[in-house]
RNA sequence: GCGGGCAUAGUUUAGCGGUAAAACCCCAGCCUUCCAAGCUGGUGUCCUCGGUUCGAUUCCGAGUGCCCGCACCA
């Protein structure tokens, strides 16, 4: 559609506009506004619903082995024991006071450094794989530095979250190497708390949850009860998730509310088949970006290195869109095995196990999860969508959704609005399409402000009634977004027109 | 969380220690036979709270939000 202009879109220019025309608005604005947060207008809305209902129609409901799912966001707090969010949502940071650098605790490792049984001082460095030799070589310079002779003892990595606090005071900081300047760790837990029930201590603790995988997890005996499915076959939700980010960034790309598409695919557990998996899973979810007007030009596949991968997962590739800001990630696939379905078996004592006749076993399922942002994808819709060209020689600002996703699939206008006969039949046409579809309607102002108005949101179609329409043939004129070019068809042909356009 | 920058109308900006301006947008009306035309009218707590001052939108401090960099990101 607009590959082919380079649409050099900054934030700049993209954050004003979704504010203008009633996309995105900045939660709680009136107040101040709140980090990390954001209300969708009346057309951010629509644009919202048309994602989530397009993946739910291709997802679930065209095809015949993915069922649906809706699970509470508040769940038992021992769903996020088993999942380990509890325990590894949390990442203890260190942050070097001299060189402004931060450090995950965990992947900082320290040791004292002895010669000849006297202490002189202590050595750090990063989790990696040379690291005991890059201590033993900083342990070696600061005993060069001190002058002393004799034998260095054997080193003793540990990491920084068993430092004691007498030892913070002397362990140096492996960018500057300078002792004490690193802060104690400090906890960011990303999962939000809350309280259940009138009572607001330790027993009534609650999470909203950081994903909406677990809900699925969590019901998988369910579904495998009474839905009558069998392996291989998914799951599928939409849902709001929350995460208490630390820096939210570059607007609704990483918010700390956010919607998640998200399906878990589940599949027998042996070990040669979950590649094949994978492979269709991305192949499905490119097809489908495109299907919704994300140029393919545009989107990547980033295969997570195996030492950067979960606890949890074999392998995880990302599809990643081209923002002004950076390619990043918009969707996740991850080949997650049997880590889940395993932990909360263990945790809540039943089994998970699923009989296979056409093997005539029990297992316990594999599971392939394409996980997508809502909100992620929507800011790719509009990236993707945006361009600039030129009218009879008017800068115009357009919106080039594909029109499965335009909040409005198209608008009705009397050519002008002070001749009644023209104004009734707009009205009639109007309200005829709009049973099907969200239509605009829009009287005010000369026509072609009224094109460009709805260039601007993105509307595809164009339908005006003038006067060949009521004294002649009954035919309206039908303007191209894209083209602005003009064509004039039966008030009837309008109908097919858009069908064949919006869902054909 | 750290460092730097910024905050005036819906948007983009100007401006000043004496209660604020332009353009565009938006709304209503007139006019208008297809691409942001014209005319008339309308819409504004200078982010919040403190301090200095006779007086603060302006100077100072704190808070909040936004942008950039670092770090983090299941």
């Amino acid at each position: 559609m607009s590959e082919s202009t380079p649409n050099p879109l900054s934030m700049e220019t993209l954050v004003p506009l979704c504010k203008r025309r009633g996309f995105i608005f900045q939660s709680s604005e009136i107040y101040g506004g709140i980090n990390g947060f954001y209300d969708y207008g009346p057309l951010g809305v629509e644009l919202r619903k048309n994602i989530k209902d397009a993946w739910w129609r291709d997802m679930v409901q065209k095809r015949e082995d993915i069922v649906g799912l809706d699970a509470s966001i508040i769940m038992h707090p021992n769903v996020w024991k088993a999942s380990g969010h509890i325990d590894q949502f949390t990442d203890p940071m260190v942050d070097c006071r001299e060189s402004k650098l931060r450090y995950r605790a965990d992947q900082l490792f320290f040791s004292p450094v002895a010669v000849d049984g006297e202490s002189i001082g202590y050595v750090s460095v990063m989790e990696g794989a040379g690291m005991e030799e890059e201590a033993i070589e900083k342990a070696e310079t600061l005993k060069r530095k001190l002058a002393k002779q004799g034998n260095l003892a054997p080193l003793e990595l540990k990491d920084y979250t068993e430092a004691k606090e007498e030892e913070r005071a002397l362990i140096p900081s492996p960018a500057t190497g300078k002792p004490g300047c690193l802060t104690a760790p400090r906890d960011f837990n990303m999962m939000f708390k809350t309280y259940v029930g009138a009572l607001q201590d330790d027993s009534s603790v609650a999470y909203l949850r950081p994903e909406t995988a677990q809900g699925i997890f969590a019901n998988f005996k369910n579904i495998v009860d009474t839905g009558r499915v069998k392996v291989p076959f998914g799951i599928a939700q939409i849902g709001k998730a929350f995460r208490n980010e630390i820096t939210p960034r570059n607007f609704i790309f990483r918010s700390r509310e956010f919607e998640q598409l998200e399906i878990e695919y589940f599949i027998p557990p042996d070990d040669d088949l979950w590649p094949k998996y994978h492979r269709e899973w991305i192949d499905t979810r490119l097809a489908w970006f495109e299907s919704i007007g994300i140029p393919r030009s545009r989107l990547s596949e980033d295969v997570h290195p195996a030492e950067k991968l979960s606890h949890y997962s074999r392998a995880t590739t990302d599809i990643s869109f081209q923002f002004p800001f950076g390619v990043q990630e918009l969707e996740g696939i991850a080949a997650r095995g049997d880590y889940d379905l395993k932990q909360h078996q263990e945790f809540s004592g039943k089994s998970m196990e699923y009989f296979d006749e056409s093997r005539r076993e029990r297992y316990v399922p594999h599971v392939i999860e394409p996980s997508l942002g809502v909100d992620r994808t929507l800011l790719a819709l509009l990236c993707s969508a945006y361009d600039e060209d030129e009218i009879d020689g008017e800068k115009r600002v357009v919106l080039r959704f594909h029109p499965r996703v335009a909040p409005y699939k198209a608008a009705v206008f009397p050519l002008l609005k002070n001749k009644p006969p023209l104004v009734e039949k707009a009205r009639e046409i109007f309200h005829s399409l709009q049973r099907r579809w969200n239509i605009f309607y829009d009287a005010s102002g000369a026509i072609g402000r009224r094109y460009r108005r709805q260039d601007e949101i993105g509307t595809p179609f164009g339908i005006t009634v003038d006067f060949d329409t009521i004294e002649k043939d009954g035919t309206v004129t039908l303007r191209d977004r894209d083209t602005t070019k003009q064509e004039r068809m039966s008030v009837e042909d309008v109908t097919a027109f858009l069908e064949e356009k919006i869902e054909g």
